[in-house]
DNA sequence: CGACCCCTACCGACCAGTCGGTACGTTGAG
DNA sequence: CTCAACGTACCGACTGGTCGGTAGGGGTCG
């Protein structure tokens, strides 16, 4: 049963995670969040402790998302390789379905405090070490070149600015094609036929 | 000659630039410029117009330099693997030498009005614009695979988060390296031998 | 030489406006 | 009657920016 309160939560949330990826975090006011989810002062803080706890709300929602998702791909009992493709696709897939959050989460990690770069952070090492772990899989079975690793930071980032920047002209699956067709050739030691 | 007053408004522009880097423009009151610069108001604003120029300043630095440096690379009459290889590392060398300032650049477009705007888009259109020629020079001429260029929008992504996220513990060319050693292969259809 | 002057670099008080946040009143459904 | 779900009025702190003023170095005169 979904309670008015939860929903006047959540339209606080969808605005709220839209505004953060436009503007940025301080650069949006409250008054901007008010008038955008159509709410007084009063109204916003009966649901938001603070306008810092509503960030960090934004920010852990696509990160747990992403950690589960991604923690079936890695149960899966398939080659490396194809764990790889599924972690591409299935970021892909998170980002066009929430990419203000993502955005937010991937821009404004400097804004929190301690407590809630402490609680992103592990999040962030966490998911990064699936992909580490399936690439460290996919090199000692062979089917991967022997790489330094430290590329594997800059993988959203190659997803977000993508999807940030090329999406009004392109459609979602054809950004995570593109990219996935630079990836995994770059990644598979042995030539990879691509799917479709 | 170097004028006092170049000093001091080079000073104003590097501590700047590191704050906006650390705290993103809005996060950043003119309090903490000014004690880090050693200033007071009326001094700071002896030198520069107002908060929003100097982002504008500070965000033109590294793409102004770059367009200069990727322009020379274009202009060589190797091959497009080559210059592939040679767009990468001095994406790299740029972004070591001159972190917080692309960190400000990547971050803060949308803070701009519609003058900044149009400036820095136009140049970053440029910029990227170099990769989509030689990648195109490289796929006619049957060295890259046929590819969608799409993910082409995420290479400064793929390269700042890198350079953001696993700089501490990591020097600069290793970063480089650890990008190209995916980034080649995956562009270039034959194997393509890594230096060093 | 020294007296004058001007201009650059800088100071610090001040401004209107905005910030996030709170206290408390009101409304309406169960 | 109760309590959740709001609106309204207000707060102090802080925001970017302005303005009148000043210290002092360098040039130009007699």
């Amino acid at each position: 049963m979904r309670t008015r309160s939860e929903d006047t939560r959540a339209r606080i949330l969808t605005a709220s995670a839209d505004l953060f990826a436009r503007q940025g975090y301080h650069g949006t006011g409250l008054a901007e969040l008010l008038d955008a989810v159509g709410l007084q002062k009063g109204g916003f803080y009966h649901h938001i402790a603070s306008k810092e706890e509503l960030l960090l709300e934004i920010m852990l929602d696509p990160i747990d998302r992403i950690l589960v998702s991604s923690d079936q791909i890695l149960a899966t009992d398939g080659d490396a390789t194809t764990k790889l493709r599924q972690l591409g696709t299935d970021l892909g897939n998170a980002m066009a379905a929430d990419l203000a959050a993502w955005t937010v989460f991937l821009r404004e990690y400097s804004v929190l405090g301690a407590d809630g770069k402490a609680q992103i952070l592990q999040r962030r090492q966490q998911y990064l070490d699936r992909w580490r772990q399936v690439l460290q899989e996919g090199a000692t079975a062979g089917e991967f070149r022997p790489l330094d690793l430290a590329f594997v930071e800059g993988i959203l980032g190659l997803f977000i600015y993508t999807f940030v920047w090329a999406r009004a002209s392109t459609p979602p699956e054809e950004l995570t094609r593109s990219i996935m067709q630079v990836l995994m050739p770059g990644i598979c030691l042995h030539p990879v036929p691509q799917p479709r």
